[in-house]
DNA sequence: AGTTATTTTATCGTAAACGGTAATGAGCTA
DNA sequence: TAGCTCATTACCGTTTACGATAAAATAACT
């Protein structure tokens, strides 16, 4: 993964944090109260200049009650998958 | 967003990456070759010990050739209700 | 213009995510 | 038994996310 790849993964995924918030009439000292994370790195994250943790999302997602997956969907279809899509077939489940 | 589902989204998303990972074949070492991440970070990540970042994520799921929201479990991935066998493409509902 | 609301940026602690390494454990085969 | 592979855990250093706070910039509205 390239460096620009992950730059504009949080680039893309901060825009859509912006407009999920703005879409809802939020500001970022509201969504700030509503997630427990302080406006200044919900700006951070917003504008792409931080890179969140998996738990930070999911708090965003879950105040602005849209799935998590939305806030980080790349392109669906980033990997095409040859023939099979490559979750196909994986039984390990006790690996405990 | 209680403690609890922090864990188990954790958790959650750990189970997932070592189910892709073995059905590749492939360990931790391997793995780690792939992403950069260290296997045992990957390990604490796998256990759901450790609260990746999103770049983090992105890394492991473009080595793993599977979408970063395949990785992330929420009721938009969740298995659909019925009509269609489960893991056959990556759904994202309504919201593309 | 001025005034308020909102956002961005900066600084300072703390906590935690990393890489590296080494040690430990668990499973497996000869 | 030993030897091997893989995964887990425990350190240590460095980096960075995060909260708190303040300041500066921007936006919006009168």
């Amino acid at each position: 993964m390239s460096d620009n790849a992950e730059k504009t993964l949080l680039e893309d995924a901060g825009r859509r944090i912006r407009e999920m918030r703005a879409g809802q009439g939020l500001s970022l000292e509201q969504l700030a109260r509503l997630t427990g994370i302080s406006a200044p790195a919900l700006s951070l994250i917003e504008t792409g200049k931080r890179d969140p943790r998996l738990t930070t999302l999911a708090r965003i997602a879950d105040a602005l009650r849209v799935p998590l997956a939305v806030l980080i969907a790349d392109e669906v279809n980033a990997t095409p998958p040859s023939s099979e899509p490559p979750s196909e077939g994986y039984d390990l489940g006790d690996y405990q």
